[in-house]
RNA sequence: AACGUGCCGAUUCAU
């Protein structure tokens, strides 16, 4: 027995699951008599593999062989669930432990975080409000999952309010923390308020990272503050931080939003004597600026200096060029793009359609813009309800609302109010 | 004997 657990344990360390659960599976044939540790070991391994079916299933052959298996082991079955979206099974589980064990705040945490995962924020908050009163105090961790997932939903009020509660609990929000609460603070457009945290980041000494320092840069260039983004650039480096392919593309984004053009170059080129080597993402944000000032030319350069570069572009350069063709009303150049893309492996997405179809119906070719909706589902590309009230918006303005109305009844899109 | 919970920032879409 111990000769295979610490074979298995091996396997599990270096990640190759199904290999402790064949180990596993072959010393059952044999002499191998499985102990609480050889059971833990191979359903942890499946469970961060993924490979929730099996786990579950060992999981009650575990108990059928009269072994209870400790909080922990539930915790990971748990979280296994949950990650892979099976809330209901992770829930059942949940009550099935509270029969054989004290709950713990870990057991509580991990399904917190499932639940905000599978986009249950409300819930996520009732089960933290309900722990307490289990005996399970919400420590550091918990309170840093509940502030980033009630971020990423967008309840800013909510995690405003818990960071201030943990803080005043002494508890210390770490820098994951301050960034997805300053990240939500500049979504809502509080962008004064995001600099003040950061500000007292460095007076409370928890150092601002890079992260910190870019997503305000951002924040600062989608509101057209470059002049304040560029300060703070130079604070940052001051500060140790290092800029790094995100900051220098934010920045660049602002100088084309206020059309610097050649400032942006600059930036670009400073970028690469720092020794930065610029991704698809980094020449998107140039592709893109330029686009928006309708230099589509130059943009169409970028785009093969990606193609030199041997990268093929991502479908949002490719986007970002076909919406500006588009707009321009340049759609014989903006249509063969298309199949420029498929040639080079780049899958078109809804929104390249949406960009053709809006383009199509602007120059009033609906038709032609109903056809490319058919090429959209035959590619296996799922129509959006924006598809739908772009193409519907394009046959009504052709005097077509018949067409529309068929549309309307054929596919099956739930219409909402701007529709 | 091992073992469990979180991780943030840039680029595209109609009315």
């Amino acid at each position: 027995t111990f000769t295979y657990n610490c074979m298995m344990e091996v396997y599990v360390k270096a990640g190759k699951h199904k290999q402790a659960y064949e180990l596993f599976k072959e010393g059952l044939q044999g002499a191998f008599v499985p102990n609480q540790f050889s059971w833990s070991v191979v359903i942890r391994g499946l469970c961060k593999g993924g490979s929730l079916e099996i786990a579950q299933a060992l999981f009650k052959q575990m108990e059928k062989c009269g072994l209870v298996p400790d909080i922990i082991l539930h915790t990971m079955l748990i979280d296994g669930l949950s990650k892979s979206g099976k809330l209901v099974e992770a829930f059942d589980q949940f009550k099935r432990v509270l029969e054989v064990h004290q709950p713990t705040t870990q057991l509580y945490t991990t399904l917190i975080d499932g639940l905000f995962r599978a986009g249950k924020p409300n819930d996520a908050y009732w089960l933290y409000k309900s722990m307490e009163g289990k005996g399970c105090t919400p420590d550091n961790m918990t309170y840093n999952i509940l502030i980033t997932g009630l971020c990423n939903a967008d309840k800013l009020e909510h995690a405003q309010y818990l960071f201030n509660l943990m803080v005043s609990k002494g508890y210390s929000p770490n820098v994951f923390t301050y960034n997805a609460f300053l990240a939500a603070l500049c979504k809502a457009g509080k962008l004064d308020d995001a600099y003040k945290y950061l500000e007292e980041m460095v007076t409370k000494d928890y150092p601002p990272s890079t992260v910190t320092h870019s997503l305000l840069i951002s924040g600062f260039c989608k509101e057209g503050r470059v002049i304040e983004a560029q300060e703070l650039f130079q604070k940052m480096v001051k500060r140790g931080c290092i800029p790094d392919l995100v900051t220098y593309s934010s920045l660049i984004e602002g100088f084309c939003q206020i059309e610097k053009i050649d400032e942006a170059y600059h930036l670009f080129d400073t970028m690469l004597s720092r020794g930065l080597v610029p991704n698809v993402e980094t020449y998107n944000s140039m592709v893109c600026g330029l686009c928006k000032l309708g230099k589509l030319k130059e943009a169409f350069a970028r785009l093969q200096d990606i193609i030199r570069k041997g990268h093929v572009p991502d479908v949002m350069a490719y986007n970002s060029i076909i919406k500006g063709l588009c707009k321009a009303g340049q759609l014989d150049t903006a249509y063969p793009l298309l199949e420029d893309m498929i040639e080079r492996g780049c899958v078109p997405d809804v929104t390249t359609f949406n960009v053709l179809i809006d383009g199509l119906c602007t120059i009033k070719k609906a038709d032609k813009a109903l056809e490319l909706l058919e090429l959209m589902i035959e590619m296996k590309c799922l129509p959006n309800a924006m598809t739908y009230d772009t193409l519907i918006s394009g046959l009504c303005k052709a005097r077509e609302a018949d067409k529309a109305l068929q549309l309307l009844k054929e596919k099956d899109f739930i219409p909402d109010a701007s529709t």
